[in-house]
DNA sequence: GTCTATAACGGGATAGAC
DNA sequence: GTCTATCCCGTTATAGAC
């Protein structure tokens, strides 16, 4: 019998659910294999240049969903601002778990991660504050206060992603979703 | 020549370096055989159990200092609350060397780091918050809102820790020690 | 496109001399 | 207390059959 070809969806969401998880070091390829289901030299056969093109895939695959599911919300202008909020906000609690799964920015940003990919994450948390400063124009807030807004909301998730995971207690992510919610729409 | 012994001092200081910027998995023996200026046999010698109490020592050698730098300044009631208050804040500001250095409740928590030391990172990061607490209390703020802004004062610490080194932007780590400090004296 | 098998290397850890 | 030398295993990566 013929082996089957695995979907390359499949993949990416296996090997980003490694590379959440573990970080770049610490994901081993027998690790890899065994979540995506493809033996080693399999994954040879599709990453050619080895673990750090798995990452990339990685960085490429959140970044086409998070382009979708959040940024899209956020500059949805055929939306109002409060649903443009709400949208992203629920798909934010999607990215995340509910809190339970951590972020790339903080597992692939140790000292070597942060060598081979520090321009893809510096890119990455720019873009999130450009979207999130726009979903601040749009509740007429000025573009100090909007950029301010969007850095603290970059930092509240990153930070309350580790206390969550910290404290075991998924309830302060969830919190701080409400906390960035309050900085546009007051209940 | 007699070899020197090396000062536990100086071999936790290097391990700490090490294990912040790599985490548990990152950290390979031979690097920080390299950083102590010790041979692999030599740091068997000292810490027999291995890698995994090496880290522990890190976490011992850092506990130590933030609960005398950092928790004895928040509760010393030998000083006003606003001395308190800036003296803390100007010791995170050393511990985290400006931004520059992480901190071991990120990297030492990805999901290998959190299985062994799980229970240290929920204690230690508890222990931050009532210290953080009784700062809010000695301010007259009510037991909820020194709460929830302890709490608060941790995830904007861990979140700009990442945000500033994800941006290389180290202004948003101090940018938020400003914030933390408009949390319980306005000016 | 996937596999088995294996190479080449670095990892954590130990033995025993000084 | 530190060292050199070594062990064993898991790691990344490759060769070649199917």
């Amino acid at each position: 019998m013929r082996p089957q070809k695995v979907l390359d969806n499949d993949i990416y969401s296996a090997l980003t659910k490694v590379f959440r998880a573990k970080g770049f070091e610490g994901a081993s390829l027998n690790e890899i294999a065994d979540a995506t289901g493809l033996k080693k030299a399999s994954l040879y056969h599709r990453f050619p240049e080895g673990k750090k093109q798995m990452a990339e895939a990685v960085f490429n695959y959140i970044d086409e969903w998070v382009e979708i599911k959040i940024f899209g919300a956020l500059i949805n202008n055929t939306l109002t601002p409060d649903q443009r909020l709400n949208q992203s906000i629920n798909n934010i609690k999607e990215l995340y778990n509910d809190g339970e799964e951590s972020c790339i920015f903080r597992t692939l940003s140790m000292k070597v991660g942060l060598e081979l990919f520090g321009s893809r994450i510096k890119n990455g948390m720019e873009q999130w504050i450009h979207h999130f400063m726009e979903l601040g124009l749009a509740f007429g807030q000025s573009k100090e206060e909007a950029k301010s807004n969007a850095v603290q909301n970059l930092i509240d998730i990153q930070g309350s992603l580790i206390v969550s995971e910290g404290l075991k207690d998924l309830s302060i992510f969830e919190n701080t979703l409400r906390i960035i919610k309050n900085r546009y729409s007051k209940e």
